[in-house]
DNA sequence: GTACTTGTCTACCATTTGGTAAAGACGTAA
DNA sequence: TTACGTCTTTACCAAATGGTAGACAAGTAC
């Protein structure tokens, strides 16, 4: 069970489809930027779509672990909030495929997006759970949770991925910017947050 | 000069390349949707490429018109601020394609983002100009305009265009919602920029 | 009436797409 | 040796894609 293979495609799958998008990637692209056929693709996949179905699943799992770290780790109110953003920069500097994929998926709307915000699910709970508790103690200012979180995830996110934009403000992206960037969405949030 | 083929042919492709993206649309659905033949839109535009400019060009006017008419009105402060974004989320509510299309553009990167953040490149030098002039007339808390901007950016579009996101965190997305989600990127945005 | 322009269509075309069928290579167990 | 399961390939295919060529109708100019 050379199973090697199979991570390859996804792992390739997943860099192709962040940065080119999923229906403007053929699957013989694919199989020739990794030195094999098609059909050795659909070997292991059934389908294109089965494909993407395993990307995501492989990606959610990725930004599941880490996060849930960061969400687990110590701290009270804010502190907590910005260990999770540190660790969601920290991983967009080391792979930056899974949030480029991430936006790519939620685009794609229905089935994959419901896949991918299914998978995230109990990530998404927990989050909530946290500021809500911590609103409750009067360790944070009183937003709606849910609200709050889109606004998070859109900001993050943002920065993270929207490049071109980035670039038309004069910010070219390197890794001082990115950190430049962690700085300003980290003030912007603890001003906003912190009673 | 029927010219109003022309232009239903452009309104057409702002909504089918904002809701199933540049690369899932054919020129033969497009067609088939409008009632003429691929040929035609051929006619009007010499490729596929040529049709995205002229798509680009038309709503990023559209786009610079209403947030220029908001940058220009009265108030000091936050005050315009929370204007710009009132307007941005109205036309959000009237014409939920623009954004959608914005972010695909910015998906597709050059030559189309390219285009798009040229043509709207003067709004943003305005908006950057009145956040300095805000900043050093001590009207509104010290950042970057530049990322600030980018993170104002990366929230309302988000905010906008994120349905799925949304759905996952329980937000069903209706008029109401919309309403109450521009309500909160605003308390966000006050708490963060006024001193 | 003739020539020219404008706008749309029918008829094709080469290429690419996702996918099927079947066979060959390679190891392993009997 | 034979038989079998695993993995990858070659050979196709029907459908769809963006695009070209050319005809046809309707108007306008002279």
């Amino acid at each position: 069970m050379s199973s090697s293979t199979r991570e390859r495609i996804i792992e390739a799958s997943l860099r192709t489809f962040a940065g080119r998008g999923y229906e403007a990637t053929s699957l013989d692209a694919l199989a020739g930027a990794l030195g094999i056929t098609k059909q050795t693709i659909l070997y292991w996949f059934p389908s294109k779509e089965a494909l993407l179905a395993a990307v995501i699943e492989e990606s959610a799992a990725d930004l599941a672990k880490v996060m849930e770290e960061a969400l687990s780790g110590a701290g009270d109110g804010f502190a907590r909030v910005e260990a999770v953003v540190r660790s969601v920069f920290r991983l967009s500097a080391r792979r930056p495929e899974l949030f480029g994929f991430l936006r790519e998926v939620s685009r794609l709307g229905p089935p994959a997006a419901t896949q991918m915000t299914g998978a995230l699910r109990p990530l998404v709970e927990r989050a909530s759970g946290y500021l809500e508790g911590e609103m409750a103690a009067g360790r944070m200012r009183r937003h709606e949770p849910g609200l709050l979180l889109l606004a998070i995830y859109s900001t993050v996110i943002g920065m993270i991925t929207e490049v071109e934009v980035m670039r038309a403000l004069g910010e070219e992206p390197t890794a001082r910017s990115l950190v430049r960037r962690r700085g300003d969405v980290l003030t912007l949030l603890r001003t906003a947050l912190v009673a």
